[in-house]
DNA sequence: CAGTATCCACAAGGATACTG
DNA sequence: CAGTATCCTTGTGGATACTG
């Protein structure tokens, strides 16, 4: 899910190329977990990582493990040690993951759209 | 990017679950180049595999072919045959693909905020 | 608790060549 | 033109076991 644009995005080589634009986006929320993550903190607020898989449940902690290292590394998530003994971890949105909020709702809207009653 | 959800989102099994339709929605959008697709069928309207694949440039016939059956499994593309001799084939949105403006437009949106000037 | 280390299986992107 | 057939390589999800 990612060649040339995923890190030349950062660094805004493709501004003004639409296709671009998006496959920007897909890159940082195009897995599987990663929108679902992103949508915990949004609505939830910062926690650490034991909820954060027991909110999910079906996925593993190799997998979450793994989305959160890459949403860190693409600015979205915050992550901070909140104590070493024992050690406790908050994962928190950056502002730049708090902007993802509108492709987020419009995810859940349209998936929720395809099974409502009307 | 599917195993539990993909399939039975269209059978509506996980319709309350928040991240359940999340990943329905992941399902249909979340490959690298099915986005750009749809985002060329909403802009421009429906054409052919040939046009598709210039004004995406950098996808090969393969994936783009792979894509579009993705698509249309989903039903979110509609393919039809114009002609046979030559063979003319035309791809376009089904309604079900058209209500994805607003997930579209949400990432493009994202994507290009990335590199904006303010 | 919050991971990391391994290993596995399969999905997905991609290149090249060929066909109805 | 609009693909299909092959083959290859990497990405990605996942299970299990172990550690600071």
């Amino acid at each position: 899910m990612s060649d040339a644009p995923s890190e030349d995005c950062l660094a805004g080589w493709c501004a003004d190329d639409d296709w671009c634009a998006i496959t920007c986006t897909a890159d940082v929320v195009g897995r599987k977990w990663h929108p679902v993550v992103v949508a915990r903190l949004l609505d939830d607020g910062p926690m650490g990582f034991a909820t954060l898989a027991e909110s999910i449940a079906e996925v593993s902690n190799t997998v979450l493990s793994d989305s959160l290292e890459d949403l860190e590394d693409s600015g979205v998530v915050d992550r901070r040690i909140v104590s070493e003994r024992p050690l406790r971890v908050e994962y928190a949105l950056t502002p730049r993951g708090e902007s993802l909020e509108p492709v987020i709702d419009a995810m859940a809207a349209w998936g929720r759209s395809e099974h409502a009653p009307g």
